[in-house]
DNA sequence: GACTGATCATAG
DNA sequence: CTATGATCAGTC
């Protein structure tokens, strides 16, 4: 399939798909199901991604290169939560001097991210997942101030050769966590001498708290607790992302 | 149930 | 071997 010319084709793309399941999706392609769902890691994406066009799979770059639009499938409850962090980039760890926000991998990967639900399905299984509403998003001021702080905080650490004491813990909108085949592998970074050690490589995600509310704010709010004000609190998100978009705003 | 650290598949 | 695609699974 020829990659999409502009957003609109690409979103329309995207809204044509929604609504089917994963295992349909992969069926219309003449794609293979996989078998073991500990080992199909990444499939829904790139089942996803072939769906849509992506002309570079598996090259560095955003998915879509003439748009600059980069594709994340995001799994998430009936409810609309997202069940994981969403991957972002790999982390630099060397030759950080002079690395600034407005030229980073972060900040260029999620200038313009077509956010893709999987809704979970009945049993469990990766196959029953249906695809929702997708959500073409850019950072508000607000989450890309968030996102920037973090950023730097972890920039500075690694910089400073404190990587060894960044835990997932850290971070509001952004976690620094192992990116790497096993523990044992090893990258080169600073030392806090200036030098240079070995340590685990890593990457950024975004916390399935920050999409939660990314995805909240353009789907609608969650549906309040019992008790508040009735007429307010509308369709849950998890509706508004399972539905097949041709309803959603935007 | 959420969260963190660890891990798996594939393309090039 | 690296980069891209994420999810697993044990712990809190």
């Amino acid at each position: 399939m020829r990659a999409p010319a502009s957003e609109a084709e690409l979103l329309g793309r995207a809204r044509a798909i929604a609504g089917g399941t994963l295992a349909e999706l992969a069926d219309s392609l003449g794609l293979p199901l996989p078998g073991d769902p500990r080992r199909a890691k990444g499939w829904a994406g790139q089942l996803v991604e072939t769906a849509l066009g992506a002309p570079s799979a598996g090259e560095p770059g955003p998915d879509f290169p003439g748009l600059g639009i980069e594709l994340k499938t995001i799994p998430v409850t009936p409810a609309g939560r997202p069940r994981e962090s969403t991957w972002v980039c790999i982390a630099p760890m060397e030759d950080l001097t002079g690395l600034h926000w407005e030229r980073s991998l972060v900040r260029a990967k999620l200038a313009r991210v077509l956010w893709v639900p999987t809704v979970d399905g009945t049993d469990g299984g990766f196959q029953s997942r249906r695809i929702g509403a997708p959500l073409l998003w850019s950072p508000s001021p607000e989450e890309e101030a968030v996102i920037r702080a973090d950023w730097e905080e972890f920039i500075e650490d690694i910089a400073l050769g404190r990587i060894h004491t960044i835990t997932g813990r850290r971070g509001t909108a952004l976690q620094l966590r192992p990116k790497a085949a096993n523990a044992r592998e090893r990258n080169w970074t600073t030392d806090e001498d200036g030098g240079r050690t070995l340590a685990n490589p890593r990457g950024f995600y975004l916390r399935a708290s920050f999409t939660a509310a990314l995805l909240a704010r353009h789907f609608g709010a969650l549906r309040p607790a019992a008790g508040g004000p009735p007429g307010t609190g509308g369709e849950t998100v998890g509706a508004r992302v399972s539905a097949t978009g041709r309803d959603t705003p935007g």
